[in-house]
DNA sequence: ATTATTAATGTAAGCGCTTACATTAATCGG
DNA sequence: CCGATTAATGTAAGCGCTTACATTAATAAT
């Protein structure tokens, strides 16, 4: 019985096994290469110790981590959840491991947490969005960290993306509004600085206005953070407008769920009295009352196909190739039909 | 201008401020034991150079990986997020990265992503409730891989836990309720095997019951997964029980919204016409009509705490201390008062 | 049987750090 | 001013793997 438990290793494993240490990182590594009866020995002593392979020389010696890097804006409330969850279970499939931050919405810290990704030796990154300082995609180029970004979708960008069009899918949930006789529209928006989600969101219900006759220009979204009471209050600030706008689009359904309770402090009914819409879908949009109309999100295909495209990215080392799903509006009881 | 361009090196870094690399590894781990002037240099050549540790290189030779492992049983819904938030920010101001896993509530998917994190070097688990293979707590024992509890509050466990009483805490939300005048009592709860929160949470009920005369065998608890669905069919069975319940009490939020939503779909009022409680007391709880009577659990002081401890158990090379957090009844709107 | 070819295995050189220990420089008491 | 301390720096041995290359064993071709 060894005095100091301490975790075998691949000499111990070789030494048990009667072979050398390079034949037991071929049984590891590349099983074909090496003959079955040597290989039944190797495994018998991997079982036998219990030996897991270290994770920081293995890394070292082969350059490689099996780590993907994410950066999400925040995992507090479901924006991310579902999509992440989808991408670490496809990755996992890969043989990958998924290394998630937060950034809280902060350029800062997203910067410095994608240095320690890349530090931590990230054989690809996945990022929120396009929007941020063209210093850090230089950065990454330099380091020759494949990139993709997701919940996003812009063929014009240098990095792959694979999302959707929020500003398509936007604009077609506002003309569906238009269309339902909404010509007074109000919005509040997550803050769009660094964040072409939200920006695109605000030119898609813009795009709309203009093509059906609406002033663009009367819209003037408030912005806040993407949480529950600052929506709520950014609706009451919205209600004391003059004309009082009829219905109330929300660039998240987080927000929106905000503006629901804002009217219920408020007294109003919606829809009767006030519209509201969402975007998203979170499972959040349909528990709600009344349900919420809002822009459904293929969350989970997203996070399945980014995670094959950025396997492949690594393994193929070649550049990403975007893609574009499809983001549909929803109906719900959230919108009246205006006269 | 380097033709592959290739990350500097401590090694380079030692160059360009002709020092050795022992004096870089000081200045960066240990400033206090060089000079302020080679710091000065080295500082510089590390700026110019934009050097970066390498961080397999560096945990392989301190044996240290500055990471903590995480392994929750779900990312989907807001449960966990708000505390491994907080642990996830803690942690960074101690210098340490969290690694997550989530491994969907099944045991076997636990077991092998803890290998993988013990793989990986985490310094140090955190792991969700008591109940899993002993086997698995001796194997962390000899790996001398210190390990944390969270969301849950167990004295007598070998593993230390920083959570709450979820037994107590489900006996006074019911004893909250039966002073309401209910008597007869239904309950969804989460798959109990393997699960102590969800075990727990049925004994609390049961505790309650028994407390005040009920007969606690007349429970019966409906177990499903931790989601909408699952909770608006399982309500909906419960309906059909005679004599039908007054209440339906819910393992988690999440399952209170399905029981919701059940009420819903079956044109029934709630509370007039069956009460619903939840657990946790998510976003979701409040946000939700009418709003949900549940239990509050400190989800970011739980985070925090148990950061700070795990960091302690790290940093100290000390066992673990146990915590116990106060979880509250809150009441709102969903429970109706009997008679 | 003999050589050419291929498959299986072994040898050993790193990968980029940290750190025990050795060496040299600076500081100090008498 | 000198030996004794103490502070600052350097030297080099790993940490546990992978993999290019060398060697040996097995098989095929002649």
């Amino acid at each position: 019985m060894p005095e100091t438990e301490t975790a075998p290793t691949l000499d111990d494993v070789a030494l048990a096994a009667r072979v050398s240490t390079a034949t037991v990182s071929r049984c590891i590594n590349d099983p074909k290469k090496v003959s079955q009866k040597t290989r039944d020995r190797v495994e018998a002593a991997i079982d036998k110790l219990g030996y897991t392979p270290n994770f920081a020389a293995r890394s070292m010696a082969a350059k490689r981590t099996f780590t993907i890097g994410a950066i999400i804006p925040t995992m507090e409330n479901a924006i991310f959840a579902r999509g992440i969850q989808a991408f670490q279970e496809e990755l996992y499939q890969h043989g990958y491991t998924l290394l998630i931050s937060s950034s809280g919405y902060k350029a800062e810290a997203e910067k410095e947490q994608i240095k320690t990704l890349v530090a931590r030796g990230a054989d690809a990154l996945l990022l929120i969005g396009h929007d941020r300082d063209p210093a850090i995609y230089d950065y990454l180029e330099r380091q020759r960290v494949p990139t993709l970004v997701a919940w996003s979708y812009d063929e014009t960008a240098q990095t792959p993306s694979i999302g959707f069009d929020n500003r398509t899918a936007m604009r077609a949930l506002a003309e569906t509004v238009i269309a339902k006789g909404h010509t007074s529209i109000a919005m509040i928006s997550g803050i769009s600085q660094q964040n072409d989600r939200a920006r695109l969101r605000i030119e898609g219900v813009k795009d709309a206005m203009l093509a059906r006759g609406l002033d663009p220009d009367t819209l003037d979204p408030i912005e806040v953070p993407y949480n529950v009471n600052d929506g709520a209050s950014a609706f009451v600030t919205l209600m004391s407008r003059h004309p009082r706008p009829s219905i109330v689009m929300c660039g998240n359904d987080v927000l929106a769920v905000g503006a629901l309770r804002g009217a219920a402090e408020l007294g109003l009914n919606v829809p009767e009295d006030i519209s509201i819409t969402g975007y998203d879908d979170l499972e959040l949009a349909q528990v709600v009352s009344p349900a919420l109309t809002t822009v459904r999100v293929p969350h989970r295909e997203m996070g399945r196909n980014a995670a094959c495209e950025i396997v492949d990215m690594i393994e193929k080392k070649r550049k990403g190739v975007s893609q574009k799903l499809k983001a549909t509006v929803v109906e719900r009881a959230s919108v009246a039909q205006v006269q």
